[in-house]
DNA sequence: GCCAACGTTGGC
DNA sequence: GCCAACGTTGGC
């Protein structure tokens, strides 16, 4: 069992678009970074829990919790020319981007903002990703101590 | 295999 | 819109 930290920015798909989605549930394609997608098919695993973290907007922060509902499988975006995340080199016979699906667990009383967050970085939160300088995978492997942290901060 | 150029991310 | 940080690309 694996705690993560999943990225997402709410002008492209927030968590009230997660509660009003079909089963509160999505796929998390577009994936096109190879260390993410290592994280996906190595470690991530049905029954996972995330974050579910927004990111490029006026309030950053974790808006909920999401559970991790099937475990990685290719993503269908890559081979579609006329999708953004299209990659010509991928083969159909040989995936090379992978997806998972997520459902909502729930969604917070409130953002846990990232300046909140920040506030214990010295401390609590000194492994977390998110706030380390530079750090821009969209998903990241949370402690569980960390985690259980975050989660008290509601 | 090196590394400069370029593209993307994401907070501010 | 700016810019620091980082990943990827491609010429050599």
């Amino acid at each position: 069992m694996h705690y993560w930290l999943l990225k997402s920015e709410p002008d492209a798909f927030s968590i009230d678009d997660l509660v009003a989605a079909p089963k509160q549930s999505t796929c998390w394609d577009g994936v096109r970074n190879y260390q993410v997608r290592n994280f996906m098919r190595d470690q991530m695993q049905v029954n996972d829990q995330a974050f579910f973290y927004h990111s490029s907007c006026a309030q950053p922060g974790i808006a909920g919790v999401v559970t991790i509902s099937r475990a990685a499988y290719p993503d269908p975006t890559q081979f579609d020319r006329k999708h953004d995340h299209y990659d010509a080199a991928s083969k159909c016979d040989d995936p090379r981007w992978l997806m998972i699906d997520v459902k909502l667990q729930r969604k917070f009383k409130r953002i846990i903002t990232l300046d909140e967050l920040r506030r214990h970085q010295e401390q609590e939160l000194k492994q977390l990703l998110i706030l380390k300088r530079g750090n821009r995978l969209s998903i990241t492997p949370v402690e569980a101590s960390e985690w259980r942290f975050i989660i008290n901060l509601e």
